[in-house]
DNA sequence: TTGCTCCTCACGTCACGTGAGGTGGC
DNA sequence: TTGCTCCTCACGTCACGTGAGGTGGC
């Protein structure tokens, strides 16, 4: 016979949760001291000890654990209740990757947005982009209905998206209700499907500026990039990008005044 | 300004959460009438309440959600929080999934045995067996001292296992003390490592006998199996195979008037 | 009056852990 | 006496859900 002590180094679990056992009629003692309270086990009991240890690794239930000792004697017999252990552990992995998918999405995006505002320059630049793949929703509508089309695409291409959503702007004069654009995102790989589009975004030679604050401030900074076009000569041909470095975040909506979007606008060499 | 009826259906938490919210100062209601302690939420709140649901499916607790709502208007403040988040989601993957690989090895040793067990005919039979790959540990001592073999083996080869526990003997009479003999398991592959070694068993023509009952009854099935050997005029060879088709089982010991044992003897052709 | 929405308060869930205060035998 | 092991009892954890009993306005 054990004191709940040596049981308890016996079996690696806690006194308390021995005497919880107890309680819930998982593990009775063998016999208890009518004088002092005193529990003590048997060596029979350090077997049973174990099985209750296996089953809740597996998390099974207490009270399903006092059922399965007082019903079964044999793995044989647990084979139905195994299973359905096996069913929800397995819904639970699914659940977990899901979030772990989501928060990779998000941190990755944060990431991404750092480095972006980390050297940025207000500048008016030129350079050459290289061509790429999107995923993209063409819309008639304002261009604040962009959102719906970003979520459109979000939704059918989670995994493959790897940079910030962009607007391509077809209408060469700004419109406020009739616009028209496509939403998109730069993919990986991926195949059209219904309204969305997949195809390449062709690169070339632009002139762009990043454009610090709430859109609808947007008019300052397309000024000082078509003050420079026309200075330049240049020729411009549809449609504009506008490239959303900074937006309302996934979780955050942020504050506007430091929202980062680059307005790119492609021109003939 | 929404009831909390109305500001339940437009966020999708239920009206007992919401109260629930206030108590722990996550969401406190614009409002509270005085007279009727009816509360009421504006608009802003329903942007907060998205926040907290969207926080709460990556399984923030709500006092870190508390004071990230005290804190934080931008996803780049969370940075931090939501890598340990990932952390430790990603811990919890991997307990699942160790859970549920340890799940599928007790279910498929179950369904194995249920098979084997219906098509179990207690007569001596001859057959043929197909070499096979196994893991196994050399031993000397006592036969009951086998389990500790398989323990070593199914802790290095755990995944890799394909079959039921087998006990090869090299002994050709019966030793109490010193026998020698070798714990093994079928592998699909492997490599050997320190006492644990890997290697093809071969095939060849078997006699074979299945045993039901507790092992220190095996004495009268291999008395069947010498006595049909005799009769035949076969010559053995060593090792001699002892499968434990059912034996004690992941869980539950079982009952060992219910064990399986197939010994097999290797016969010249 | 009935039905509806809202309220508060107390208790339950699950598997223990914490901690206070006390006992019995060496 | 001190130290050790054991005891009971009450409360805490976490994010709510359940249910009883009641209110106020249409």
């Amino acid at each position: 016979m054990f004191s709940i002590g040596e049981f308890s180094t016996i079996t690696g679990l806690t006194v308390k949760t021995l005497r919880f056992y107890q309680e819930e009629g998982v593990l009775i003692p063998s016999c208890v001291d009518d004088q002092t309270g005193y529990r003590y086990y048997d060596a029979g009991k350090v077997e049973i000890a174990r099985v209750i240890a296996q089953l809740r690794k597996l998390e099974f239930p207490l009270a399903a654990i006092a059922e399965i000792l007082r019903e079964c004697d044999d793995d044989n017999d647990l084979l139905a209740q195994l299973e359905s252990r096996r069913a929800g552990i397995a819904d639970k992995l699914r659940q977990y990757k899901e979030t772990k998918g989501t928060l990779d999405q998000i941190i990755s995006a944060i990431q991404k947005t750092r480095s972006a505002m980390s050297d940025a320059s207000l500048q008016v630049t030129e350079k050459t982009l290289e061509p790429m793949l999107i995923a993209g929703v063409r819309m008639r509508g304002k261009y604040s209905e962009c959102g719906q089309g970003f979520r459109q695409v979000g939704r059918m291409f989670g995994r493959h998206i790897c940079g910030p959503p962009m607007m391509l702007i077809y209408d060469t004069e700004f419109k406020e209700n009739d616009a028209d654009f496509e939403a998109c995102m730069p993919v990986r790989k991926g195949e059209s499907t219904g309204e969305v589009q997949v195809r390449e975004l062709p690169g070339g030679r632009c002139v762009s500026v990043l454009h610090k604050g709430p859109y609808d401030e947007c008019g300052r900074s397309y000024e000082r990039l078509l003050t420079f076009i026309k200075e330049k000569g240049y020729e411009t041909t549809t449609p504009c990008r506008e490239v959303y470095i900074k937006g309302p975040g996934m979780i955050f909506k942020g504050n506007p005044k430091n929202y980062l979007t680059e307005i790119q606008m492609m021109v003939r060499e």
